[in-house]
DNA sequence: ACCTGTCAAGTCTGG
DNA sequence: CCAGACTTGACAGGT
């Protein structure tokens, strides 16, 4: 099994690379000159454009095939009050390089909307909000150029005292958006309300891959453990999402591969936050647990350190190797798992 | 150059 | 019913 590491958002080895520099609404409307604060808005998306495609180099350099793109590349730009602005031609361009990019390296980029997308919301003006979101996300991966094996991976959201209605509603107001979105999601167990079991029986139901983050399955467990789940999960993998509407069977080239997320507990004290790097050992075993279900599996590592846990993981790994491990490191990015 | 409070958004809890 | 926690990187405004 050939398993490929990522990592999220930004470089903490590459300097002047943020990708995510904003500019406050606070700021925005204290500019008297309203042409000259939007000219300076598009100028700080190019910058951060620029600095994600510093980083998919960076990852190029580093072997690395899965990187996180931020969702702050246009500051703003879902703004009720910028409703009129339209920053996407003058940045088409610089989207374009970004995506060509990832697709000439093969570089398997993704977006994580944040926490107040919620299609499980009852309340209507957060719904409409979450579809806003949700299509500046998939509109950026659309000026990518990018087919929908490029996702966006949210949460189900909350329970509001009750969640089963909560899921029922969650797949009516899915059911309802564009097919052009709901194509490129994927779903996430969370580490406090829908569990891994619950997430999957939902995206089984919509029909959308899950992605199993193993450390909200570790703080928010239900009753089963992770690898339990995993036939299922994978099974969403096979049946719905790219791979399935392109016919792509398992093995084939093209196959896109699941994705689970890694972290590790900050502290005892603290055990949802994520800790600086990842424990090589329980990650393992969970890989090890499944090795014979797939002939490969993205793992995007979720650490404070960002690049250098991917590094120091890469570290520990080849170590493991040394010392007997039935893995063999292949690059700065991959392993595959002996089984 | 460095430090601290604040930021557009959501949900949940406790007072 | 409202304030604060949660969580995160970066701004903004201060020293």
């Amino acid at each position: 099994m050939i398993v490929r590491f990522g990592f999220v958002a930004m470089s903490v080895q590459l300097e002047d690379a943020s990708p995510s520099r904003t500019m406050t609404m606070a700021t925005f409307s204290k500019l008297a000159d309203r042409e000259a604060a939007l000219r300076k808005l598009v100028q700080i998306a190019e910058t951060n454009l620029h600095n994600t495609l510093k980083l998919l180099k960076h990852c190029r350099y580093m072997g690395v095939k899965l990187y996180r793109m931020t969702s702050k590349i246009i500051p703003l730009v879902t703004h009720e009050q910028l409703k009129d602005w339209d920053p996407y031609p003058a940045l088409a361009q610089r989207f374009a390089d970004v995506g060509s990019f990832a697709r000439e390296h093969g570089i398997r980029v993704s977006f994580h909307p944040d926490h107040f997308t919620v299609l499980s919301t009852p309340r209507e003006q957060v719904y409409r909000n979450s579809i806003t979101e949700l299509d500046y996300h998939v509109r950026m991966l659309e000026l990518m150029g990018l087919d929908d094996w490029a996702t966006c991976n949210i949460h189900v959201g909350g329970s509001y005292g009750d969640k089963t209605t909560s899921g029922q509603r969650f797949i009516t107001q899915f059911n309802a958006m564009e097919d052009r979105i709901k194509h490129r999601i994927t779903l996430e167990n969370d580490d406090k309300t829908f569990t891994a079991l619950e997430t999957l029986r939902i995206s089984e139901e919509v029909g959308v891959p899950m992605v199993l983050d193993i450390h909200h399955h570790a703080v928010n467990p239900g009753d089963e453990q992770a690898h339990e789940l995993w036939t299922d999960i994978l099974r969403t993998w096979e049946r719905s999402g790219w791979n399935a509407r392109n016919g792509i069977r398992m093995g084939d080239p093209s196959w896109l591969p699941p994705k689970i997320h890694v972290s590790s507990p900050k502290s005892e004290t603290d055990p949802r936050g994520h800790a600086d790097y990842v424990d090589p050992e329980q990650l393992l075993q969970f890989l090890y647990a499944i090795a014979g279900s797939t002939a490969a599996i993205d793992v995007m590592i979720e650490a404070k350190k960002k690049d250098e846990a991917l590094v120091k993981l890469m570290a520990d790994l080849s170590l493991a190797e040394a010392n007997g491990a039935p893995i063999r490191v292949i690059d700065g990015g991959s392993i595959e798992v002996l089984s």
